[in-house]
DNA sequence: GCATATTTGCAATATTGTTGCAAGTTTTGC
DNA sequence: GCAAAACTTGCAACAATATTGCAAATATGC
């Protein structure tokens, strides 16, 4: 399996602690984090700058994917596949819990293509899915 | 046409000058608006607070939806159909472009259902397409 | 190991969102 | 149309979140 230690040498870019620790937490994690939670996981060992800096590098390299929501946050996600730069392939549906709240990206899932009208051309599709997740439904 | 007044009656709100105002700019709003559009195209006559909580009573009563992005902001347009308190219609493609940066509500596109894990129980799915929109296009 | 390039932390600042409460406005019932 | 009740607004204070420049620290290439 691929270490964090891989996926920074891929992308060529600089071995850090901090890098490698935020990496470490996507990693554990199956869901996706939102910029606080990983302010608190990391035990504030980081600067705030630090996290929002490495997070836009990883959005940058393709290490990671953002999610849209409607709280005035950002999710982010490891990109399962290979992402090159400035080319994604995160085109899976993502799964908001409305009871846990967790956000879980359906990576087998993909996002149906639309019909749109004439003349609108379209790059990039995001689909959220909210509602009552796995865990919660057998609880 | 339903004018802003119809709108509030019809929904059981006190029609005040902010709730008018701010119903006319949805109204004279092709696409979405951003809470800071809102503050600015009211030339600050209102309140910081009384924007916030007049767009929050609008989608409470189901006047008008969020549409979730990725930039830690949320979009807010209007109901095109009518929408229930809590229940709203709002099952309609969004597409942000990356061009001129406008959302427009394709409210003739729905969104297509997908095939969740087993499990899963979906409520409620949203879908943003970005690209380059009709105008952009064009020109 | 050293020079260069990159990354980090700090401080300051800007932006965005929330809450309580008193004053003002709208609605209701007559 | 008027008074009382209900609701809405603005202000102030505060909290949380995001951004920038710059010097110090760390990592990389040779």
């Amino acid at each position: 399996m691929e270490t964090q230690l891989d996926i920074l040498k891929r992308n060529g870019l600089s071995v850090t602690e901090g890098r490698k620790k935020i990496l470490d937490l996507f990693l554990a994690t199956e869901g996706a984090l939102a910029h606080a939670d990983i302010e608190k996981n990391t035990d504030a060992a980081f600067d705030r700058v630090t996290v929002y800096r490495t997070l836009q590098t990883f959005v940058d390299k393709g290490i990671i994917h953002q999610i849209p929501t409607t709280d005035n946050s950002v999710l982010y996600a490891l990109c399962k596949h290979n992402c090159a730069q400035g080319h994604h392939h995160d085109n899976h549906v993502h799964f908001i819990c409305d009871e846990c709240d967790k956000t879980i990206c359906l990576d087998d899932v993909t996002v149906p293509a639309v019909k749109l009208p004439k003349d609108f051309e379209p790059l990039h599709a995001a689909m959220i899915v909210s509602g009552i997740c796995k865990e919660c439904k057998v609880n």
